[in-house]
DNA sequence: GCGGACTGCTTACCT
DNA sequence: ACAGGTAAGCAGTCCGCG
């Protein structure tokens, strides 16, 4: 390799001759040495966290990857029980051996009476186990017996399983063994549990889960790494399967403070000004090659030094990139400390998040994050939750300085990485607790989805108490259909029920809410999958409101148990904990993750049973959740209304009520208390609400000032730029409010904006940004196929112009006069805008608080129309 | 040949 | 691939109309 001298690429001379030096001693330094051979954990190392478990088709074993808190390493260690891949089968023994195929298999090891307990027929069941010598054996045997249980769980869950394991727990190696490290229940806990907890399964249950949220979590030493590749032409993204052009950038920073970017010198830089400043403020080391080569041996020895690698997209992109792009320059398999997984990257030695797809899972999104950030970029999830944003650019970065270029894509790098740390490192944390929760490794969890969380938790579950885990279609088969109609064409069936709520103003109103009501009903109604239409005669007369289905009597479901148990844990430890001022600081923080990792899991739990998808799909069970939610609320309603109180909306679980006397609203929660078991607690108070007759749509004050919009187009993703802006003016007015008379005062300055709104359209005052409607793609251009929605013309106008378009793009259009009707910002004019369109745009969104206000849109418009008559 | 009534598709929201 | 319910806008179709 030759040896840049830096001095002469970098504007200046002070202090540069200190870096250059940082530089060389990085390189040489031994401890940075790249090594390819696996260190295999060593004999009675302190408590390392378990992180993932994979089969190493090599070894034929299962591999298991440690984190040592203490050096920042990751340890391997290899199976030492001598497990082995199998499938359950219930013919017997002696059967099996006479089928051929089977026992004459390659892979056939050998086959054993096992006795497992049929939940779902509430009896003991003997099966056959087949052993096989690998996994993927299996896969082939399991087709040639006549059915065959269990047989398509991955090996490394299965490994999990049968071991017990808790990913992301404490473990020590003893005497070549893999041995959990316990963690102390503290005396204060203990108590609280047996308090908490009356029912001896529950606690003993109780007692299993509390080291989970009770053990801290490491540090976890990573580095975020993103690159950057030569581009000729503008909007043509580089094929990380092909990798044709050169990676000219690769930053990265670490949790350790390390901060670099390996740059490779092209000729076009050299011909460039070197504009260095805003790598010279963040304190970045520059490392500059002129061969691609070194510059990914490099970054492959920087990958190999840490055990988490964190990427933004790095499945799809900067790590298949690197791998292709070093197979292409002919890099041995050997050389790459990467591999390719089914759908994924992998890193050999270590563990590789790609936040894309952790952000982008919906539960993450919605429950953990509140609905923060709307849209699946960097950019956007970071300005959700960070103080910087992307560094704008206006030209390719194949157009950049050597500093401009640094700076760029050291940004993207920093940003990937201060996304795992803000909050006291939320990011890491929730994941930590979902991988302990699910028993799934960190690869899996920050990639896979919620259904398949639950469905590992319940599997390893099953398998503790030594259940067989059923086939799908003997859940369908025993428990039967649904009974219910959905209201929407095409869903399974009836939901939740939504009050119409009378159009106009309402002061003083409390929202009462049923406290968790799906997890709560799933926990007092006692519902599961095997216990939803159970097996036994005498439990048929235990009806399900609204329904004919019944529930049993004589077994406790496992889902109500668990989801029971988290439930309670949430709210009886975790929430008041979370809020606890006696506690520190640092100890409140993490209980409020703890609390926020267990609300994602319990609020999926009722959604999976009606998901077909789910293995455990039990469309009866998912049914009766909804219809005893909606017999919960009428009857409450039925009961507020006999109390005295005025229920003026409600959705699924909620109560609005104007003007509550707070002894009958005690009244009503006590009553809702004895008769369902269930917490009704109050959510918000507004000082007022606005309705209009649209349900789920409605505006409020909230007593702390804040106003609560729920529904509006105002406040929608896709609404144009304008809109949004003259929405919030009138946002700000209603803060104003706080009686009917102030009101009035209020509705002429309201009158007034909407009509500036006007005026401003009329003298084509908006820019084509603000006008611009933002529409997400939710699949491919191509599967479009049943009609074709403006944003999607728009964006097939943009693919003419030779831009790539596709699934989750969001595309900026605007409305226009003629056939056409739209074109994207890019391509439009001001002056073909459909000025009457956007007219009724205006009168869409502002009718929704006008129609509460009792004032007519177009009453509004009509004098201003008058007076452009006159003038 | 055209416009209104209608259904269906699509997106973004609420719980 | 957790669920169903609602609002809004547009695409496409059907029907009536001498």
């Amino acid at each position: 390799m030759r040896q840049v001298k830096l001095d002469t690429f970098f504007k200046g001379d002070s202090g540069k001759a200190e870096e250059h030096k940082k530089i060389s001693e990085a390189r040489e330094s031994p401890s940075h040495v790249f090594k390819s051979v696996e260190e295999e954990c060593p004999d009675n190392t302190s408590p390392c966290y378990l992180l993932s478990v994979t089969y190493n088709g090599k070894k034929k074993k299962a591999l298991l990857k440690l984190y040592d808190p203490k050096n920042h390493k990751i340890y391997l260690w290899y199976d030492k029980y001598g497990h082995k891949p199998y499938f359950l089968t219930d013919i017997p023994p002696d059967k099996i051996k006479q089928i051929e195929k089977l026992v004459s298999h390659p892979s056939f090891e050998r086959v054993e009476h096992i006795v497992k307990y049929d939940i779902i027929r509430d009896e003991k069941r003997v099966m056959s186990k087949i052993v096989m010598k690998d996994p993927q054996a299996v896969a082939t045997a399991r087709n040639y017996v006549p059915k065959a249980w269990e047989a398509k769980i991955k090996y490394h869950d299965n490994y999990i399983y049968d071991l017990g394991l808790i990913p992301g727990m404490l473990y020590k190696i003893e005497r070549g063994l893999l041995k959990p490290v316990p963690t102390e229940i503290s005396a204060e806990a203990r108590e609280l549990i047996r308090k908490s907890f009356k029912n001896d399964d529950e606690r003993e249950l109780a007692e299993k889960w509390i080291p989970l949220f009770e053990t801290p979590p490491p540090k976890y030493r990573r580095v975020a790494l993103d690159i950057e590749v030569y581009t000729p032409v503008r909007n043509r993204i580089p094929d990380p399967e092909k990798a044709r052009e050169p990676i000219i950038s690769i930053a990265f920073a670490g949790s350790d403070g390390f901060k670099k970017v390996l740059i490779l010198l092209t000729e076009d830089l050299m011909a460039r000004e070197l504009g260095y400043s805003t790598i010279e403020e963040e304190n970045v080391i520059l490392e500059i090659f002129d061969s691609e080569k070194e510059l990914l041996r490099e970054c492959f020895r920087i990958i190999s030094d840490y055990p988490v690698i964190v990427t933004f997209n790095g499945d799809n992109f900067d790590l298949k990139y690197l791998y292709n792009r070093a197979k292409r320059l002919g890099f041995r398999e050997s050389d790459i400390p990467l591999n390719r997984a089914a759908g994924w990257m992998r890193v050999n030695r270590g563990i590789h998040i790609d936040l894309y797809k952790f952000f982008e899972n919906k539960a993450i999104q919605v429950y953990a994050f509140a609905g923060k950030y709307k849209e699946f970029t960097l950019d956007a999830i970071a300005s959700a939750f960070l103080k910087y944003h992307k560094i704008r650019l206006t030209a390719l970065v194949s157009e950049l300085s050597i500093g401009e270029l640094a700076a760029y894509n050291f940004r993207d790098s920093k940003i990937t990485l201060a996304l795992t740390m803000f909050d006291n490192d939320l990011v890491m944390r929730l994941i930590t607790l979902i991988m302990r929760i699910s028993r799934m490794g960190m690869e899996d969890v920050v990639r896979r989805r919620v259904s398949a969380w639950i469905k590992n938790l319940f599997y390893w579950e099953h398998r503790r108490r030594g259940y067989l885990i059923p086939l799908a279609e003997e859940i369908i088969e025993l428990k039967g259909d649904t009974v219910t109609e959905a209201v929407i064409k095409g869903k399974k069936y009836a939901g939740a029920i939504v009050l119409e709520p009378k159009p106009g103003i309402y002061f003083n109103v409390v929202v009462l809410d049923f406290a968790s009501l799906y997890p709560s009903i799933i926990k007092t109604w006692n519902l599961s999958y095997e216990t939803v239409n159970c097996s036994h005669e005498e439990c048929m007369s235990n009806k399900i409101p609204e329904t004919n289905h019944w529930v049993c009597t004589k077994r406790k479901g496992l889902t109500s148990l668990i989801t029971g148990m988290l439930r309670d844990l949430r709210v009886l430890i975790y929430k008041r904990k979370a809020k606890d001022k006696k506690l520190p600081e640092e100890e409140r923080a993490w209980y409020d993750v703890v609390q926020r990792a267990i609300k994602v899991y319990i609020n999926a739990s009722y959604g999976v049973f009606g998901s077909t998808s789910f293995p455990l799909y039990c469309p009866p069970a998912a049914e009766s959740v909804t219809a005893i939610g909606r017999h919960t609320i009428k009857t409450a309603i039925k009961k507020a209304t006999e109390l005295g109180l005025n229920v003026i909306y409600g959705d699924t679980d909620s109560l609005f009520i104007e003007k509550p006397e707070s002894e009958k609203i005690e009244l009503l929660e006590k009553w809702v208390r004895e008769e369902f078991g269930l917490d009704l607690e109050v959510d918000k108070e507004y000082v007022y609400v606005a309705f209009s007759s649209r349900k789920k749509n409605y505006l409020g004050l909230l007593i702390d000032g804040r106003v609560d919009v729920k529904g509006l187009v105002g406040k929608k993703r896709n609404t144009p730029e304008f809109l949004k802006n003259a929405f919030n003016e009138v946002l700000e007015e209603l803060k104003n409010v706080h009686d009917i008379r102030e009101f009035n005062r209020m509705k002429e300055n309201i009158k007034k904006i909407i009509q500036e709104v006007y005026t401003k359209l009329k003298n084509r005052e908006y820019t084509l940004e603000e006008l611009a409607f933002r529409v997400g793609l939710t699949k491919e251009l191509a599967e479009y196929t049943k009609n074709t929605p403006q944003h999607v013309k728009a964006a097939l106008l943009l693919r003419r112009e030779g831009i790539k378009i596709g699934k989750g793009d969001i595309i900026s259009y605007v409305k226009v006069k003629g056939s056409t009707a739209v074109k994207p910002v890019q391509l439009a004019k001001l002056n073909e805008i459909d000025f009457e369109k956007y007219v009724s745009h205006i009168k869409t969104t502002f009718e929704q608080i006008l129609d509460a206000l009792d004032i007519d849109f177009d009453e509004i418009l009509g004098s201003i129309r008058l007076e452009a008559f006159f003038s």
